[in-house]
DNA sequence: TCACTATCTTTACAAAACTAGAAATATAGT
DNA sequence: ACTATATTTCTAGTTTTGTAAAGATAGTGA
């Protein structure tokens, strides 16, 4: 997984709003089960198609996948495609900086 | 330097437009010693008012400063404060992932 | 099968924010 | 005064945002 410089700007203008960025931090606490949407919503306090328009960014973005189960839709985080947001701004932005690897397992 | 929730959102918000993506990534390959803006200005082939209009923007989101000397301003990267939103982002999204630390030294 | 309900998305649209660049200003050398 | 460098102001055009209303999709039960 590789991100170019555009797909970098996505990602990161996807995160670069609060509902948003509340939406993926949520979601990554969910981990690989992820979340229904109106499970979101619930949490979030959001008007579903409010929640909808954002969650298309998301995906759009490539942060987020959905998968339809039943009735229902599950969102989860795309890992490999923010893993490698992660090293595109480490590797851009950090130069010179030698960074411990992350201890936080969930 | 710790970063919360609004001010990642910040500073994701000024990386996610291209133009500005490309100045800090310019910025970030100048290191410490920084560009002038009429550097960047040349570089980006981006009329002067355009430019200060971006860089305004990442300043405001506390990733790069400026400093004046003589009639130019010098911009830099603020490393801790992009270091500060690597943490958060690979705190955030990566959880359960070990990343392997940076190794692509300038 | 046909209506009914549940869950989500899409459409539509007004309000707000962002973007780009020219023109005007500010600041500092010469 | 004049020039060089950069920011601010202004304005037109575009994009984003939020929400209601309408539509799509999939179970449920008579």
């Amino acid at each position: 997984m590789e991100l170019d410089e555009n797909g970098a700007a996505k990602a990161f203008s996807a995160l670069g709003h609060d509902a948003r960025l509340k939406i993926f931090r949520l979601l990554v606490r969910a981990g690989d089960d992820g979340l229904k949407v109106g499970e979101i919503a619930a949490h979030l306090s959001m008007p579903a198609s409010t929640l909808a328009h954002h969650l298309s960014a998301l995906v759009g973005a490539g942060l987020i996948e959905q998968e339809r189960q039943g009735r229902e839709i599950i969102s989860r985080v795309d890992f490999r495609h923010s893993e490698a947001l992660v090293t595109f701004l480490s590797d851009q932005c950090c130069a010179g900086v030698v960074r411990i690897a992350n201890e936080n397992v969930a």
